[in-house]
DNA sequence: TGCACTTTGTACCATTTGGTTAATTTCGTC
DNA sequence: GACGAAATTAACCAAATGGTACAAAGTGCA
């Protein structure tokens, strides 16, 4: 008799796995990036999405599945962004000043990147244990620099008790504490550091002591 | 014909607002720095406090006062421990060294202030920005470093265009990075950094670089 | 003595929240 | 065109969670 289907529902709908995992990511990414791991809501993310809540669980089987993607989405994306830039064709010096202002902007740009990334510190990098792909990601994070560190001890102009390692340690602080720290040092000592001029003296001066350091002190009058 | 409380508890007991209180503030940060503000679960707190979770709501109304009282109290102890440094006897180049290596060292044993300013950002400030107390308590965190620009300046030894707050900016950054991102960041590239060798290599590199950076270039070459 | 403040304990509640059930539709393919 | 696997929907559920109600009593000060 009733041809209706029993939900209620008639209109039809298209197959779109790629797209509605897609869809899910991003909206999570932007939920988690906000309010933490705990602190967001299956519910809300459902809700901004153009698809159900069951999709989450279809695809990503529970909240920390989904969080684990979340985070390896995120470091593909900046990781991804990074590759582009090219340093083979600069002497070291330059490189290395490159380098530092790109991560300081890159930085910069990707704030929910950051978030992402301070959230899974207060989660003791517990999932970011659990993911190769972030693992293998990461190993050539650090590969332009070992090159040109190569290349500046080569030349004579490097040290060589200062480890690629380390100079990213440096440069990924000031740069990603720029971002994180935001909130409550803008709100303590006020918000002149990250206005457009402000920012601009900070990494000129992260610049310039990343290089200081990297440099054999006999190189470094010549600036 | 019963005498007996009608709860079963018989027993006698003290008055002590002050205890219960830190008590509760006290088990407040730990569950708060190790969980976040929704991770953390009230019923959890009360359960390891020696009072009941009822005194919680008597004292602080509720989570987000708790949490906040809570980061004030983080802010209070810290800070405390910063004025015990005395500067004013050594010349600035010494003070300024020593300010930043206490710094580094002083992060890195209270990770869990290192934890709730993190909690906090993720937050965006909220929560500081109505602590009119943490505004007075930080106002005077910066007051040393501007003493020892100012006796650097007039002994012809520092910059000027480098700024008390930018240098303080670069100290926290790489102090609060150190264990801000010790999670993830060892997770991927290993845990040589942290090791003690690691940990002191990274300070003196990072005391290097901030007095490098303070100092008048025609200074710099007596080290 | 009177009275406000503090403390305890238990049971209770409304809502939120992560997660599931079960039925239905799409779509490639045999 | 039938069939089964994959995709999608709406309604539903049990547990967790922040927060209260209530009843009683100890403490300390004026």
């Amino acid at each position: 008799m009733d041809d209706k289907p029993a939900n209620g529902r008639s209109g039809g709908w298209k197959q779109d796995p790629a797209g509605v995992r897609n869809n899910i990511l991003a909206v999570a990414m932007a939920e988690f990036a906000a309010n933490g791991l705990s602190g967001a809501r299956i519910d809300d993310i459902s809700a901004k999405t153009s698809t159900s809540k069951r999709m989450i669980y279809y695809y990503f089987g529970d909240k920390e599945g989904l969080y684990g993607r979340v985070l390896e989405e995120a470091y593909r994306e900046v990781r991804a962004g990074e590759q582009q830039l090219e340093l083979d064709h600069l002497p070291p010096v330059e490189a290395l000043k490159l380098l530092a202002e790109f991560t300081f902007d890159h930085h910069s740009r990707h704030p929910d990147f950051i978030r992402i990334v301070m959230i899974e510190n207060i989660h003791h990098g517990a999932y970011l244990e659990r993911s190769e792909l972030i693992r293998l990601l990461n190993a050539g994070a650090i590969q332009k620099l070992e090159a040109i560190c190569r290349r500046g001890r080569e030349a004579g102009l490097f040290r060589d008790d200062v480890t690629p390692l380390q100079l990213h340690w440096h440069i990924s602080a000031m740069s990603f504490f720029n971002v994180s720290n935001r909130a409550t040092f803008s709100r303590i000592f006020g918000t002149n550091l990250f206005a457009a001029d402000g920012q601009e003296a900070l990494k000129k001066q992260m610049v310039e002591m990343v290089v200081g350091l990297a440099l054999k002190p006999e190189r470094r009058l010549g600036r």
